[in-house]
DNA sequence: GCGACGCTATGAAACGATTCAACACCAGCG
DNA sequence: CGCTGGTGTTGAATCGTTTCATAGCGTCGC
């Protein structure tokens, strides 16, 4: 069907070796040899078949990360900074999309291990450890993405999401709340329940300070909307929600102030977290816990490359969160 | 190194040839043979390889779809919507970006190729035909996506962007508006210039309506909050802003309010264009040229499925798109 | 004039899964 | 008993690239 190196020699004259070390190898070809067989390339539109290559190669240019939301600019944003530095070690990104579902996460992970990926990094949905280590000991090695290992086994590079926390949740008591909320779901996230969990710490050492969780389904405007409207039903409204993302951020903010009866931020206070580009052009400008995604990126990527390297001490990297304060959570 | 199906044959005691069918036809084996051969493939920890596979098969099981820039998330629906329909026919969406930038989308393209893709999605920069052409003279179709091809040779999904920008800027015309600017670029972008050209047309129905253009390198958030601020430093503002597309009217949006001076959509109206998420829940919700996003990426798929199929004629859809008015554009 | 060396080029082997013609075996039938 | 047809299984050939041991050839130094 298409053209194949064999096609090319005969075309050039020479023999398939020769071929190849034109493509692979260059100064070991004369230069005259080489232009001959490149003017043979260029006429036949002759395009190396990859498949072939990593068959005899045994391995892939690539790694694979599987992210929980694609539609999170939050991870659009990590994929980027990871394919970034890929690209540096002349590895492609492969993605793979689970939306916050272990079966497609598992789906994700096997397709990637058909593919001989060099390497895989994910942000789990669940407890994936035993999946994982089974990867591994095939020799895949994989790093875990904004989230803490459970097991020695496995790097991962996260942020300290009890402390992101209890930072919002210290904010909002500062600004004078006392009635907050945590809006946020489904508890399977780990991220999920350490950011709660933090905001539990930090109202436990007020006095008088009150903290319910709402749970959703999913970390999505839609299900802040929800949320919102379910905020606006209460008999005694919070005075502040701390939304365990941006994006739920969103969805509270434009139903509270859609459908009418709260103003933000005098009557509500709104944080959220990830501090994604869209959060600072909100309705009422968002505070959020900033991740330093481009670090967390960066350092995914680097840890997973040392491992495929041989590297054998396991590193869990914590980096720290930062609030970005803006109009929605004045105090008064 | 890694477990094969010949590991796999001498562990069960059978020959390759029944391996690969217990993988392949399960109807030709023998229950208690199947069995046995699945027992091996457990306890060797088995895992196709795909390279071998799709070199043997001579093409791979997936599609490829070059994007314009995946941190819009205009692009991830589309992308989504794509992936959902491949998937109905068994096929995986490899995604590469090309950030607005023709060589990188040449890289793309060219990786896609030595992937041996069955076919390729590609909302392009530039005029890329001839490149496509190359690639579909090797056996690979395209489809072009959010752009009407340009030779017959193609087909493609689209969205009429002149009719969207006629929408646009007729909208704001009705409102009272005067003196339109429309702040979007790159100019290679066909769908920039529609838009503008569609605008211009509209303007150009009423008497003592004006349009400049202020034309910016990307469709960013970015440059939309440059382009803002040029805005608020002109001796003689516009009265209505129409942008290439929502990252910029957020943009947009964000500097003339937070730098002050004018407030939207007293003294200044927007229109943005794509509709994204989070248009709605901007600052000042935004009025938007609304795509269908679904449909097209569905589409797109489905054109490519019929050509990969052996389907010789080309079709060019073009949807339409729909103006959705939120309170960035009231009138006065 | 001869051996050694460097530079090029060669072609067969290998990677791992799939395919397919060929074969073994058995049951049923005439 | 021989033949037919069906069911299971086999193993060699194949896909396209890279690698590597080998060899051809000219040049240089002695």
């Amino acid at each position: 069907m298409s053209v194949s190196v064999k096609d090319v020699a005969a075309r050039a004259g020479v023999s398939v070796g020769t071929v190849s070390n034109v493509l692979n190898t260059p100064a070991k070809v004369a230069a005259e040899t080489a232009e001959r067989v490149h003017r043979a390339i260029a006429e036949l539109g002759f395009v190396r078949n990859d498949a072939a290559r990593q068959l005899r190669a045994g391995t892939s240019r690539s790694i694979g990360f599987v992210v929980l939301d694609v539609g999170n600019p939050f991870f659009t944003d990590l994929v980027r900074a990871a394919e970034e530095r890929a690209a540096e070690s002349g590895l492609a990104v492969l993605i793979a999309n689970s939306g916050e579902q272990q079966a497609r996460e598992a789906a994700g992970i096997d397709l990637f291990e058909e593919q001989r990926v060099r390497g895989v990094l994910v942000s789990p949905v669940g407890e994936i450890s035993e999946r994982l280590e089974r990867l591994r000991s095939r020799g895949t090695p994989a790093v875990l993405v904004d989230r803490v290992a459970s097991t020695p086994g496995f790097s991962s590079v996260s942020v300290d999401d009890v402390a992101g926390g209890r930072l919002a949740a210290r904010h909002l008591l500062e600004g004078g709340r006392r009635r907050l909320l945590f809006v946020g779901g489904p508890l399977d996230l780990e991220q999920v329940r350490d950011r709660l969990q933090g905001a539990r710490d930090a109202v436990a050492a007020v006095t008088g300070a009150t903290l319910e969780a709402l749970p959703i389904g999913a970390l999505t405007v839609r299900h802040g909307v929800d949320a919102g409207r379910e905020i606006l039903a209460m008999p005694e409204p919070p005075d502040a929600v701390f939304a365990a993302n941006d994006l739920v951020a969103l969805g509270v903010l434009q139903a509270v102030g859609l459908l009418g009866g709260l103003r933000v931020p005098d009557d509500l206070a709104i944080v959220g977290y990830d501090d994604i580009e869209f959060a600072a052009s909100a309705g009422v400008p968002i505070t959020s816990v900033r991740q330093p995604r481009d670090r967390m990126g960066a350092t995914a990527v680097d840890l997973l490359l040392a491992e495929i390297d041989g590297a054998t001490e396991r590193s869990r990297i914590v980096l720290q969160p930062e609030l970005v304060v803006r109009a929605s959570s004045a105090g008064r």
